[in-house]
DNA sequence: CGACGTTACTGAACCGGGTAAGTGGCGCGA
DNA sequence: TCGCGCCACTTACCCGGTTCAGTAACGTCG
């Protein structure tokens, strides 16, 4: 089968190749009658533009990418991303953007796919996740005039467009309804302590602490794994002055300490509290079913494909932030023992 | 900053189009001297070529695509995908192959991308997945002529390739565990059952079952979903003649069906052994850790990618049977009460 | 010494769209 | 009736690579 070329269309209509590119793209310069007797023959061949031919000339790829900067055994579990490109789709596909992703180890190779990409005309923008502090990669991507939208912040990105949503108050309304229910000793296990969004996280956790007067608030930091998760509510069940309450940055690592309270005899939620940030349908699944934080990650990813889009188009967005999360108390969570009042 | 062309560096170097392009290519009809002059200039430029003029003019887009046919929430914890896309990138990134993904909802909307993608010139092949008996996207892929790669099986897709492993010896070998530790009332809680890989679980499930002389071993279908786990395990645990072990399609309703027995207070494994199909991180991470069925994925995901770039080439490609999943017993698995034996 | 082959290039066509500039023909107003 | 403007096209060139058909220079061998 044959691919039917715009002067394929233009031999049947009896017209010339110009004649059915404007047909075709709506521009005046033809005739009512004309430009629907090209439609109907693009139609009945089958026609669709090659995007190469139309990249050539034009300028738009009609391709966005990503970059997935996680291991594979992370990507495996780590739900964030796959909910983030559901999220993109409906958004792209409406406008005929296809998405192009790469799996990448660190964030010097991910620079290296944004120059190729570029060079090769092979996307008209991307989506930047995991921001970190003086992030190398935006001063790339603005000297390559690259559009991109950062999905997380704030940070300090120059003109790139910023979807985020503050994580400040979610964490402020978690511990303040672990410190009703009455603990009075947490600790919270967060992700890699280099991302911006860790960081934004451990400051909030201290300032609330702080303020309602926890004895002992302690943040340590994993990896997003269920191993690291593990490993490290192992470490903070089994020290001195274990903690009534445990808050993870994600659900993998809070279904993972889950299992080891679970293991060392630790009733949850008699003996210890926990809640996971994003909740996930894994967060439900689970027994006891884990309260959680939630947040519309694919309405994130509409967003950030929205700006994105309208970024290409030359508009010049703004920061946008997105609804924060809020907590879905589940049956993770309860007051603390006795003894620990 | 500009994009530098091969006139670019042809201009520098002095010589024609022509020549840049042999030298960068690595063809005969450029001297040693002159082809090292152009490649240092390319490198210094950061000169990549454009792939859709590439595209344009050769034939490979230097891009596959891949649909992917599922509802979000269920993208979402599914791992399979995502350690499926791991497995892609390796091969597809040392060729400078770049993978594209859609979600869709259907079959037919899977169809429209392909015809679409076809049209554009967008990808040079696709990995398909989810086959099922009589599949209507078959006959299509063959017409249009796009190198495709069936990442299951086996079935009939006449001249387009499977990476398939075989299920059958798999859950026989489970079966047979579970026989051995004095089972004698099981069930399985399948995936979708239009599915092809679907009706080869069951039939060797029936198989194996009615060889070792299984008293009751019933095959139900679910969605793959947390819910429909949760839904059709309460359904098997509280009804009449209750299985003594139940085997689940994927790991996402394993850990739903141990969240419902826990629930019922139904212990793991001393009242019910549990067994998923696709190992995951979750697996081990919830408690007990459960005995699942392991796979390679991402190797699956490998020689899958190696199939379609070798199809793409030109090469005429048979099927390919990859590793079988084996079992690994964590503790999910025990010898029933013993009231049942 | 001249025919021939090889090497190292050049020039131009080509892929399939987009688009600026040009061209008839027609209607309309002065 | 002439001139102007507009409509409905056509022509031609552009994008940035690839590739094929030349071609000049050089070596080789009978």
């Amino acid at each position: 089968m044959k691919r039917p070329t715009i002067a394929d269309i233009a031999q049947r209509a009896g017209v010339s190749k110009g004649a059915v590119s404007y047909a075709l793209n709506g521009r005046r310069g033809v005739s009512d009658a004309t430009r629907q007797r090209i439609v109907a023959i693009a139609r009945e061949l089958g026609f669709n533009p090659s995007n190469a031919a139309r990249a050539l000339s034009g300028a738009s790829a009609c391709a966005v990418g990503m970059t997935l900067c996680r291991p594979a055994e992370i990507l495996a579990v780590e739900t964030f991303f796959m909910r983030l490109i559901s999220g993109f789709e409906a958004e792209l596909a409406a406008r005929g953007f296809a998405l192009t992703i790469q799996v990448v180890s660190t964030p010097a190779d991910e620079i290296a796919v944004y120059r190729r990409w570029w060079g090769e005309r092979r996307v008209d923008g991307v989506f930047v996740t995991d921001l970190r502090g003086d992030d190398v990669r935006i001063p790339v991507l603005r000297d390559l005039r690259l559009p991109a939208v950062v999905i997380g912040g704030p940070g300090d990105t120059g003109p790139i467009s910023q979807v985020w949503s503050d994580d400040a108050p979610a964490i402020t309304e978690v511990v303040r309804y672990l410190s009703t229910l009455g603990h009075r000793r947490i600790a919270r296990v967060g992700g890699m302590p280099e991302l911006l969004h860790t960081q934004t996280r451990t400051r909030a956790f201290e300032e609330v602490c702080a303020t309602v007067g926890m004895e002992s608030a302690v943040s340590v930091f994993s990896d997003y794994t269920g191993e690291g998760g593990s490993v490290t509510t192992r470490r903070l069940l089994t020290g001195d002055d274990r903690p009534t309450a445990i808050i993870y940055d994600n659900d993998v690592m809070a279904v993972a300490g889950l299992a080891v309270a679970q293991e060392l005899g630790i009733g949850v939620p008699a003996d210890l509290s926990i809640v996971a940030w994003d909740d996930s349908p894994l967060s439900s699944l689970v027994h006891p079913p884990l309260s959680a934080l939630r947040r519309d990650i694919a309405e994130y990813g509409a967003h950030a494909a929205r700006q994105l889009l309208a970024t290409i188009a030359g508009d010049n967005v703004g920061h946008l932030r997105a609804g924060a999360a809020h907590l879905i108390p589940r049956g993770s969570t309860a007051p603390p023992p006795a003894g620990s009042r």
